[in-house]
DNA sequence: AACTATTCATAAGG
DNA sequence: TCCTTATGAATAGTT
């Protein structure tokens, strides 16, 4: 199929191969499933690749069956092994990042409070102080404001207030 | 393939399930066979007629050999399944509980310099005030500590050069 | 990963 | 089951 026949012999192309492995596996599995469908047959199918990756088709359960007399052991363990450290090492090594990345944060406060300040050289300790003023002329400013929306409020509520007792007042006097 | 297409559900006419059987049957060995020679695959297939009948392929390493290491494979695959799940969970929450510290912390900073101050209240903003004064106490001590050290040592250097000088220029008078 | 020319598999019929 | 044949599928080689 394709153009030009196909001697069976193991195709040496590397790549060739594996192109021809993809499609070719692909049809296998597709006509082993056909056929169990087609023809009501159970089907096993297990394929493992030159690199030793693992593909398969199976009707129900027949594969458990079949396989459960063998032992299962030695080689598990490895593959086991093998890949699990493989995807913890990116996740520790994200962990660890991370890790660093608080660490920095932690010391940077301890600085912003004036604890630990006796590994920063002079520019630095210049740099946090004119930081820290900003902040404080900010915080101020700030502190400021809201005491000037309270003081506003209250206003506000006093005359209200007042104007309500003049108003119950004028009720009183009329009753 | 053949005349007509193929629906993909249980042909019902026996005679015909039976036909379609031998011929797909004899196909897929062959296919199966092929793949292992051209890809230098290791291929095992069994299929069950209706009947019971077996018919099979392997790779002439062997049904048995191929099925063991099927099974360790998927055993493997399992087992990793299994514990990766489990460790993964782990480590995720680890790693969105550090997330949050880091959140945490990059507020507090922005707090520090005077930022986001909108949602604290006056309380919260007295507070900060102080902790800054201190601060900013602290640096600006820490900052004289400093400039007094470096004051102090220049002098040492220059009464050491002072020294130095005189005894030379002694030793160019006597000579 | 698509495309296409070609070979192959096989459904239907005998 | 085997042969034949028409036709749809699979796929080798190419881009």
């Amino acid at each position: 199929m394709g153009r030009g026949r196909v001697q069976l012999k193991r195709i040496e192309n590397k790549i060739s191969r594996q192109v021809t492995f993809s499609k070719r596996r692909s049809g296998l599995l597709k006509k082993a499933h056909e056929i169990s469908v087609l023809c009501d047959a159970e089907v096993a199918l297990v394929v493992f690749s030159t690199k030793g990756k693992l593909f398969e088709y199976s009707t129900d359960s027949s594969m458990e069956k079949i396989l459960e007399r063998y032992d299962r052991y030695s080689y598990a363990e490895k593959q086991l092994a093998a890949t699990d450290t493989a995807t913890q090492e990116s996740w520790s090594f994200e962990y660890t990042k991370l890790t660093a990345r608080v660490e920095v944060l932690q010391r940077n406060i301890r600085n912003y409070v004036g604890e630990e300040l006796d590994p920063l050289n002079l520019r630095d300790l210049q740099s946090l102080e004119q930081q820290l003023d900003t902040a404080i002329k900010r915080i101020r400013a700030r502190k400021n404001q809201l005491l000037h929306e309270t003081v506003s409020e209250l206003h506000k509520k006093e005359k209200a207030l007042a104007e309500q007792n003049s108003l119950l007042a004028k009720k009183v006097k009329c009753s």
